[in-house]
DNA sequence: CTAAAAACCTATTAATATAGTATGTTAGTT
DNA sequence: AACTAACATACTATATTAATAGGTTTTTAG
């Protein structure tokens, strides 16, 4: 599994937030409602989204939190890298610490470099603002 | 992490095979001294690799194991099903047995089968030839 | 000024997957 | 008959995932 919750809960969280930003501050309560997500553990996907400056919170009574930029500013990329910590289709991209010896004579490392391309270009090539509904008739889908 | 070290064994396993290929049957033993695999993980994989039709195995004296076809033939896609057991990026398009009760509604499903699309269009366009060396400069890279 | 609301913080846990290891058994060759 | 190599089954340590639980701090509204 590439994408786990946290990468799939932040994307339905922030088009949820972009549907229903206006003036006030967004509840996490009213967004796991809406979601179906369990509120704790929203919280802390909602941590990582803010300690990333997607988003922004505000505490205390009347508090919640909103889009630190417009919906078609935020990449869906950055957010699935974000939330999984890099998104490595194998272990041998991952990171430098994994530092494989075969590395310099290994045969396949190429082609999963170009696996990883297609990954990110194509996540890459999405904003939050290309799932928002373009319209009022209150058409959930995306055709 | 999309592709385990199952899916990644088996690739380089084939291609050490496709490339020591003869008239003799290859022993694991030798495939797994080649590409420090631990021969006894190694034979897990190769078990799944038999059950799928991709190699075949000889046993006693003298067996091992050959390719069922030729390497242009071997489809690394194919492969990588096999040995994950489907290459599904998130849950929501795993099985069958998820369901997941916002399938109709979902403003991201669309999103990720198109990320799989562009996976498996990947890993189809490659076969087994395309990793074997074309020379015999004894250069082991794949520029 | 106090109570409520909401973000923020820290720790724990059940379940599952991963990456092997260990110990055999069966079949076929020399 | 001995040896070899595939084939089979069971176990295990470690890590990750997807939460849950219970609290603390900040700020506004009444």
């Amino acid at each position: 599994m590439l994408i786990s919750t946290r990468g799939r809960y932040a994307l339905r969280l922030l088009i949820d937030m972009a549907e229903h930003s206006g003036k006030d501050y967004i509840k996490l309560k009213d967004v796991a409602e809406r979601q179906d997500i369990s509120e704790k553990y929203l919280e802390s996907i909602v941590k990582q989204l803010v300690t990333g400056h997607i988003i922004v919170g505000l505490r205390g009574k009347g508090g919640g939190y909103r889009l630190s930029k417009a919906p078609d500013e935020i990449v869906v990329g950055d957010i699935m890298r974000l939330m999984e910590g890099g998104l490595a289709p194998v272990a041998c991209l991952e990171n430098e610490s994994f530092n494989c010896p075969r590395m310099g004579m290994c045969r396949t490392l190429n082609f999963w470099r170009g696996l990883d391309d297609v990954i990110h270009k194509y996540i890459d090539s999405y904003t939050i603002a290309d799932f928002m509904r373009t319209d009022e008739s209150g058409n959930d889908y995306v055709i």
